[in-house]
DNA sequence: GTCTATATGGCGATAGAC
DNA sequence: GTCTATCGCCATATAGAC
């Protein structure tokens, strides 16, 4: 099916250079076919680009997001969000570098873009008074939720970002390498956002976040 | 000076274009001069570019590079690379945007101009030794070295490379927000590290996947 | 040094043959 | 549907006037 081959090219080159580093040529030969077909198909370049760019916010927001709305502890939700993050890129490596590239040459249509899925996130306003109650915070949480989902994104989305450098420094471009370094990785970026969240609470609420023990979840993304 | 304003003009640019999506065209209106004049001074855009590409470099490299070599404690040396690259890049925002596109491009080429520049770094093999001793690791310290590394350039960048989300999501595009942000995360990431420091000297006994060999995609994301 | 004018090539997009 | 041919435009780069 030429249609599926085509968005399937086009994904692979917007993602890897963005809107205005990709040219149709590009695309074309990704997809073994000529210039002019593409234009049967899409009727121009930035047609195109929004049926990936929406694809990829799409792929991106829903999976894991609700999990915001589950009624656990804080950090049970990062396991979670780790665990399904983690399984989505690593079936799309190039997504983190795709959304810096966009975000940077246009933050305001991205930025819409994710909220006009508002309703498929959990209520964000619940999730902000669960982190000011667990955290001990009196007021708005809006600064506290920033530092958590930076440094999350930071512990998730980095390590893709600065792939082509690790494969070549670290990993002697194994293909695998990078993928068991990811999945080292799970053991060691649920415990700093615990300390994180424990460095955020204020300290002289002696209620620390939780001192029970949070279980170990598998690998496994929520099932449908 | 001219040239001053166009080495100016072309750092603002490609920092944030990158070389394909930059054109001498933005660069001579950021410099508010003619296109012609950037050939009389830089003969064409490959020459200017390697001009920012070496300075960027070099800036990123050597001011911080050598902390790694003195004789304290592994923490303590973290402690002073995030308040060295904070400086860093609180005054060159863009620099890990701008590595980021061209790591992606052609790594090799990045991946290269680092390693001349191996010798303003500290003795690499002298740091693996200290990490191996310090986290009681027998044998290579290569795979710890790469999660310190990742991490801590995780923590650093990753706001950066967010910083238009950042801007538009939470701080109202004030531009004094998010500088106190960054301030704000000095006091998260030194303790984040400690912990993943003491995660690979003593590996979270909650762990599972250790053993197994990376369980795959649990949940197809999306198969076109 | 800085400009205008221009050569050359690639890119996005369309027309038209089959 | 898929191709070749082609148009208009913009980008890189150079020549030449001042």
């Amino acid at each position: 099916m030429t249609e599926k081959n085509i968005l399937h090219a086009a994904k692979a080159v917007f993602l890897r250079k963005g809107l205005d580093a990709a040219t149709m040529q590009d695309i074309a030969a990704e997809a073994g076919i000529s210039r002019t077909l593409l234009h049967y198909y899409y009727r121009n370049k930035d047609t195109l680009f929004r049926a990936i760019l929406d694809g990829a916010v799409a792929e991106f927001v829903p999976k894991v997001a609700m999990l915001i709305d589950l009624d656990i502890p804080l950090l049970e939700k990062v396991e979670l969000l780790v665990d399904g993050y983690l399984s989505l890129l690593l079936d799309d490596p190039l997504l983190p570098h795709f959304f810096i590239i966009e975000i940077e040459r246009d933050p305001r249509v991205l930025v819409q873009l994710f909220r006009d899925r508002r309703g498929e996130f959990g209520e964000i306003s619940r999730l902000k008074k669960q982190i000011a109650k667990e955290l001990g915070i009196s007021g708005d949480a809006d600064l506290a939720l920033a530092h958590i989902f930076t440094s999350l994104y930071a512990m998730l989305m980095f390590p893709f970002l600065a792939k082509p450098a690790l494969d070549e420094v670290f990993f002697a471009r194994d293909p695998e390498a990078f993928r068991a370094f990811m999945m080292e990785r799970r053991n060691y970026i649920v415990p700093m956002m615990r300390t994180l969240l424990r460095s955020m609470a204020r300290p002289p609420a002696r209620t620390k976040t939780k001192t029970k023990r949070a279980v170990r979840r598998p690998v496994s993304v929520s099932k449908p």
